[in-house]
DNA sequence: CGATGGCTTGAGGGTATTCAAGTGACGTGG
DNA sequence: CCACGTCACTTGAATACCCTCAAGCCATCG
């Protein structure tokens, strides 16, 4: 755990606890205290080195997991061997929760991007919490929609957005705050990595930096990025998007 | 309703019922009568003519809908003007059912694309429903989770498939069965629909046609579609997918 | 009959990808 | 301590893909 994740969780505005579990979590904010015991009783935390898989696609999905630090990525691979990321997922997330009931197995592929610690939980206890509990399944419905606008957003931006504007996108979700003065921010992880989870080469992402520094007056050194003008950014990103800017109510 | 529509009908698999309510619709199998019965009595049904807009982005979500006949389209639009179309539906599925809770407003807009009836029932009715039957609420959750993974299949798509592939994809998805021999289809509406769902601009989707027909020896008139070979269809399309070939389990 | 809308085709340009080479930071091992 | 390999990143050149603009075809319909 180096100086990065440091940089990454402060622009993240996830707080700087390094042990994130449930309670973080909105969906389990005010659950059964029963439930929540039940749950951290079965539960298991382990650390894991970058590169380990916590899940493959088609795996049966006997439990569901939370990133209590480091990134896990959520990914699909095709027979040609190409992989697409779905999404990069920071410490204070929940995952493979939505393979509930779907016949029992992942849609979607996990893995380790930086060495991160995982806790385990069983998916049965929270299907029969759903069944039970209709409040629980109330936040779980809203839970479940609120990840399904985040992936249609994600199928606007892949569809119409360009490499930079894309790039723009990501830092102003970095950022996260309506801010109006110069802003200085860190990449929380690797660009090429960051390259991937925006669907694009990093070559690409390369030259979608040199413009933005170049049109609107960015300033990069290695993965620090300092902005003069928000303004200028999100004007440049956002009016190729639905959305108006403060767009990440998360 | 002329001769198009009914092509349509016969190769989306969907029965050619002139009239599809609520009792079609896998979600509300099973439902308890008292809950279908009060929403059929507080439902509206109406004609509607291709153009008309039946709810947009940000309007309060009141309503949730079934198309009867014809087609919708759900989309959004930029503050460029252009439009992403995420779905476009046939007869006999839900809309609008996505934003139960997401404070009341709906985050897509919704057109009519050909002549459509559509009958409306009140949000209100579902939302009780899911807090007071938990069997309910967790086939609403199966229900929403599906589609999530519809729509997790279309970012891989827009991400890694080229124009023919996706077009491709478009036509195994209409044959939606194992058929190893010649196949005649018929497109199900118009071919500049068919591109802007499928993310590409009606003459990148001519030219895709063009090369399915020269590639693959498909023969096309008009919009009826001659393949001769599934398997060569299949291998040019889904190699580039992580779905294996009859990924089509709706 | 002209107008319209859906569709196709050609030409040109822009964006992203691929292939290739090169830089710089970092860690390991001699 | 330096040599070396590795890895992340950058840059250039060539190419592939898609978009835009423009023209033209064809069927439908008033």
């Amino acid at each position: 755990m180096g100086m990065k994740t440091t940089a990454a969780n402060k622009c993240q505005s996830h707080p700087a606890t390094p042990e994130l579990g449930l309670d973080g979590i909105p969906l389990f904010n005010g659950a059964a205290p029963a439930f929540l015991d039940k749950l951290k009783a079965a539960s298991s935390t382990h650390d894991y080195a970058k590169g380990h898989v916590v899940f493959m696609q088609d795996d049966v999905a006997e439990w569901f997991y939370v990133v209590n630090s480091g990134w896990v990525k959520i990914f699909r691979q095709t027979l040609d061997g190409d992989e697409v990321i779905i999404d990069i997922l920071p410490a204070g997330t929940l995952f493979g929760e939505t393979e509930l009931f779907s016949n029992h197995s992942f849609a979607n592929s996990a893995e380790v991007v930086q060495d991160a610690k995982i806790t385990a939980y069983p998916m049965s206890l929270l299907r029969n919490q759903i069944s039970a509990d209709p409040s629980f399944a109330v936040k779980m419905l809203e839970h479940i929609l609120h990840g399904q606008r985040e992936q249609t957003k994600e199928i606007e931006h892949r569809t119409i957005m360009n490499a930079s504007q894309r790039l723009g996108c990501f830092l102003l979700r970095l950022i996260n705050v309506k801010k109006i003065g110069p802003v200085v921010l860190h990449l929380p992880y690797d660009k090429t990595l960051i390259a991937s989870r925006l669907g694009m080469q990093s070559e690409t992402f390369s030259r979608a930096l040199a413009r933005l520094k170049s049109d609107l007056g960015m300033r990069v050194r290695g993965a620090t990025i300092e902005i003069d003008s928000m303004d200028a950014l999100i004007s440049y990103t956002c009016s190729a998007c639905s959305n108006a800017f403060p767009c990440a109510e998360d």
